[in-house]
DNA sequence: TAGATTGTTAATCGATTAACAATC
DNA sequence: TAGATTGTTAATCGATTAACAATC
């Protein structure tokens, strides 16, 4: 949230920190997917008006965007891709690594076990939970499903800064507590509630239900503007 | 997008049609959440104040948002609790059936049939299909994964409005503009990947790997904001 | 050098918040 | 009626876009 760090990479270190907008986070992992489909393309520059087009914004928010952290580019040339991608993925910071464990092993919490290491990013699957013995003896990516009670010793032990909730959402503002308790800094929450938690814990939601919902109300939007209005 | 059906229900109706940003329907899945919680906790009525602390955003901007519907509430009482969940319900079209397919029939596909079903809300699971012959034996709630080339004739057959898209990134662009061609007119896409699709078909993108890196990110800045920067 | 394209300031646009008159 | 609270207009704030001087 605070730009200091790229400012002193590259020699200019500013005194005050100024803080991103979230909107502008929002759209740094998208900036991130293309350049790195650029790059395995083999391309080696591209300009702000170029990738403008290619990802449909336009080319003074890219430049504004990168900017926020100190400037990447060169006048006259555009942008490297490799070194611009690789930037970015630290401002990001995929270049560390994180513990995670994921809480309700159920279907999604299996799904987003096997996607977790498909898509490799400094991301590692230490450790799942749920309440449904049917489970434990079951392994997901290799690691054995545990029960809720291993949860405390185990975030202690393996020093964990990431919990994913995918558990229902009766449960999950109970354990989210719990977590925060046993020191977890980030929780990815998929229970479709939110979670209140302490200045300086983390929380990503993403609430399905509510992106489904929005999916309706355009299409319903569509649909009466083709039948002509009602 | 448009308004015109609210305020004609209200007896007011406006010639001209004025879009709602996008902005505001993201809210609206949020209001309806908070809201169902409080008719299910049997609350009548409540006032844009109250809900804008239990809610935390501001009482200006909740009543701003239902105003653009032609607004729901009367002065000195406030919001009857029920009324209002209906007419957002109605807004986001939760009242209309939508029938569904999913592309895709792994974990996270399995995972959202489950979800779907659980979350009923007018969203009906009418096939699930993949490239895994392995599959094909395999019911999820009740439906047998069918092979990719069913898909046609079965949008057509049974009126599909939405494909879920629970595929790798590197079929997803294919696969779109197939089912695109077979007349499906939203797709909820979970692929790493930006479709492209004529106007008139809507996409919902839920990018996983996109929120978890912003996660990464602000997770980033926690931890140089306690280390007294770097 | 001339041309290209950034970095950055200024202008515009849109969204949020504040204020208050309308009205239940 | 008096009090409460909406609906709505006006003010503020922030984000996006445009423009251009700096510079590679």
């Amino acid at each position: 949230m605070y730009e200091y760090k790229y400012n002193e990479i590259r020699g200019k270190i500013k005194v005050e920190e100024k803080e991103i907008s979230q909107a502008v986070i929002s759209r740094l992992p998208r900036y991130f997917r293309y350049l790195g489909e650029l790059k395995d393309d083999g391309v080696e520059r591209i300009s702000s008006q170029d990738l403008s087009e290619l990802m449909k914004v336009t080319a003074s928010q890219i430049r504004q965007d990168f900017n926020n952290f100190g400037g990447f580019g060169q006048q006259g040339y555009g942008y490297n891709v490799v070194y611009l991608y690789e930037e970015i993925g630290k401002i990001l910071g995929l270049d560390k690594e994180h513990r995670l464990i994921i809480i309700g092993a159920g279907n999604l919490g299996q799904a987003l076990a096997n996607y977790m290491n498909f898509e490799r990013r400094g991301f590692i699957m230490k450790g799942l939970f749920d309440t449904n013995a049917a489970l434990y003896d079951k392994k997901v990516r290799g690691l054995q499903v545990q029960p809720m009670e291993n949860i405390k010793q185990f975030v202690k032990e393996n020093d964990i800064d990431i919990a994913v909730l995918t558990i229902p959402k009766s449960s999950a503002v109970d354990i989210a507590e719990q977590l925060v308790s046993y020191g977890i800094k980030a929780i990815w929450n998929f229970a479709h509630v939110d979670l209140n938690v302490p200045q300086g814990v983390l929380v990503e939601n993403v609430h399905l239900s509510d992106s489904l919902m929005k999916l309706s109300y355009n299409l319903n939007c569509y649909e009466q503007k083709e039948n002509g209005t009602e």
